[in-house]
DNA sequence: CTGATGAGGATACAGATGTACCACGAAGGA
DNA sequence: TCCTTCGTGGTACATCTGTATCCTCATCAG
C-alpha cells in the first residue's frame, strides 16, 4: 500500500487557501477551482482530499473557529491566573478585536461564514464555536472581582459580561467595515472597563 | 407613445421580491430568475426594469437602508422632542433591534449585504447609510442630559453613544443568530441605560 | 387606418460551477 | 516480478448564471 502523501498536511494547505480567498474576495468567490489555483494544485487534488464542496467549506469554519479560540486562549494563558480581573478583560477582549492583518483576515472570513449561516443552515456556525464558555468564564472572573471589592456590588456580572462581549462584537464589525480603526475600538473597550472597575 | 406600466411600482415590487429571497435564502440565492419567480413575472421583466444585476442589487440595499432609517425616524418622531433623554435612547435603540418578523427579515438582508460589502467593494454598504448622523444626534441628546443633571458629568457623551450603538449592533447579531432572543437583548440595553442614567 | 413605440414573451449563448469518470504512474507486498 | 492500491492529471457533463437577441402585441399619435 503506497501512501506517500500526508493527508492532514494537504488538507491544512487547502483549507488555508480557502480561507485566504474567503477573507479577500469573499465566500462567493470560493469554488473548487479557485481553491485549487490558490493552493497551486489541480482541481482533482481538491476533489481528492475533500470529496464534497460541503466538506471543504466545513473544514474552513472548523479551522477558523479553532484559530479564534486559540487566539483568546493563548492570550489568556499568557497572563496566568493571578492577574487583576481588569487586566483579564482587557487582554481577552483585545484578543477578539482584529489588531493585525492575520486576525483581521480571520474575522473577515468568520463574518462571511456567520452571515452565510444565518440563511443557510448548512453552513451554520453555531455549535462549532462556544461563546458560552467564554461568557461563563468571564462572568466568574467578574463575580470574584465583586467579592474582592474591585467592582461595586450593585452590578449584575452576567449582564455586564454579555454586554461587554456584544459591544466587542459590534466594534469588530465597525473595524472590519473601516468605520473605525482598531485603536478607537480599544479606547471604547477601555473606557467601558474603566467605568466598570472604578465606578464609585 | 403607449406607456401603461408604472415603472416605480414595478421596481418596488421586484425589489421587495429580491429582499424576500435575500432574507430567507441569502444573497447567494438571489439571481435574476429567482427574483422573477418570486415576483411572479418572467425573467425578461426583471431585465427590462433593471438592466443589470448590479442595478438590481443596488436597488436592494437602497431600499433596505431606507427601511432601517425610516424605522428609527418614525419611532423618534413619535416620541416628540420634549421627552426625557432616557426614553429617547430606549426607543431609538429598541427600533434597531429586530423586534418583529419584518425588522428581523430586514436585518438579515442587511447583514448579508454588509458581509458582502466587506470583501466586494461593488456592494459596499457605506455611504448609502449614515450611522454618523444617528451618532451625532444621540451625542447631542446625551450632552444635554449631562447639562440637565440627569447623567453624571464624568462621562464622555460621544464614547458612551458609540458604545451603546456598537452594543446594540452586537446584540442584533446575536438575536439574528438565535443565541439570544430579543427580550434578552432589550434587557441588556435597558440595564446599560439604567447604569448610565442613574449612576450616582 | 396606419405606423411607431412601450411592454413583455421566448430562446439562445457563453461562461462558471459541482461532480463524475477514465487513465496512468509509482510504490510497496506477494 | 506482478499486481494491487494511492495519488493525480485530464476531461466530460449537466446545471445555473448574466446577458443579448428576436419577435409579438397592444396602444396611441397622425
Amino acid at each position: 500500500m503506497p501512501r506517500r502523501a500526508d493527508h492532514d498536511e494537504r488538507r491544512r494547505h487547502l483549507t488555508a487557501a480557502l480561507l485566504r480567498i474567503a477573507s479577500t474576495r469573499g465566500l462567493q468567490a470560493v469554488s473548487m477551482r479557485e481553491v485549487a489555483a490558490e493552493a497551486g494544485v489541480s482541481l482533482r487534488v481538491v476533489q481528492y482530499y475533500f470529496t464534497d464542496k460541503r466538506s471543504l467549506m466545513l473544514s474552513g469554519v472548523t479551522e477558523l473557529a479553532a484559530r479564534l479560540d486559540r487566539r483568546v486562549r493563548e492570550r489568556a494563558a499568557a497572563i496566568g491566573t493571578g492577574l487583576p480581573p481588569r487586566t483579564v478583560f482587557d487582554v481577552v477582549l483585545g484578543a477578539i478585536l482584529p489588531t493585525d492583518d492575520d486576525s483581521r483576515a480571520d474575522q473577515l472570513a468568520w463574518t462571511a461564514y456567520y452571515a452565510a449561516g444565518l440563511t443557510d443552515p448548512t453552513e451554520a456556525v453555531d455549535g462549532r464555536y462556544a461563546p458560552d464558555a467564554l461568557e461563563r468564564w468571564l462572568t466568574g472572573v467578574l463575580a470574584s472581582a465583586v467579592e474582592a471589592g474591585d467592582v461595586p456590588a450593585g452590578i449584575d456580572p452576567r449582564i455586564e459580561v454579555v454586554s461587554l462581549l456584544a459591544l466587542t462584537n459590534g466594534l469588530v464589525s465597525s473595524v472590519l467595515g473601516r468605520q473605525r480603526d482598531v485603536d478607537d475600538a480599544l479606547r471604547v473597550v477601555r473606557y467601558r472597563l474603566d467605568r466598570l472597575f472604578t465606578a464609585t
